[in-house]
DNA sequence: CTCTATTTGTACGTATGTATG
DNA sequence: TCATACATACGTACAAATAGA
């Protein structure tokens, strides 16, 4: 049983989050350093985790202002 | 015109040789160091554009051997 | 079978640029 | 103009797996 990566798991997180309504579409998600300080993980991780659910569409990043969650 | 990033421009380009067939499937691709010589870019680059086309199911990774095209 | 080299994967830190408010 | 926040980019280290001598 491979442990799975801090990153795998964070982007897991974020996906049941958005799949059970508690981030709905349009949401904001809390900042990069939000979520280091809240997951105890380092920028790395969360910039993974981004990097794959962008890639997945399901948010979406606004430089300068956050990452939401994808309208569909 | 935003120009693109180095490691979206790397994806696409390792993409356009999975699509046209220069890479076959089952074709092992450079490694990590290698691309990063042949293109001149950091492993940053070449990580992020793997994580991408990974998560695109374009490509598997075998640790201790090397990233392969996907069969399908 | 053991040792070593290679390669992928994960992880941490930091700097710069850009865009928004 | 300044503060905030995301995006890109570079460097490095360690662990695990595999192949080859």
């Amino acid at each position: 049983m491979p442990p799975s990566p801090k990153w795998v798991e964070l982007a897991e997180h974020l996906r049941k989050q958005i799949a059970s309504g508690d981030l709905p579409p349009g949401e904001k998600l809390p900042s990069t350093s939000q979520l280091c300080q809240i997951h105890g993980v380092s920028s790395i991780v969360v910039r993974n985790a981004m990097l794959t659910l962008k890639a997945e569409g399901l948010v979406v990043g606004v430089p300068g202002v956050g990452v939401f969650v994808a309208e569909r």
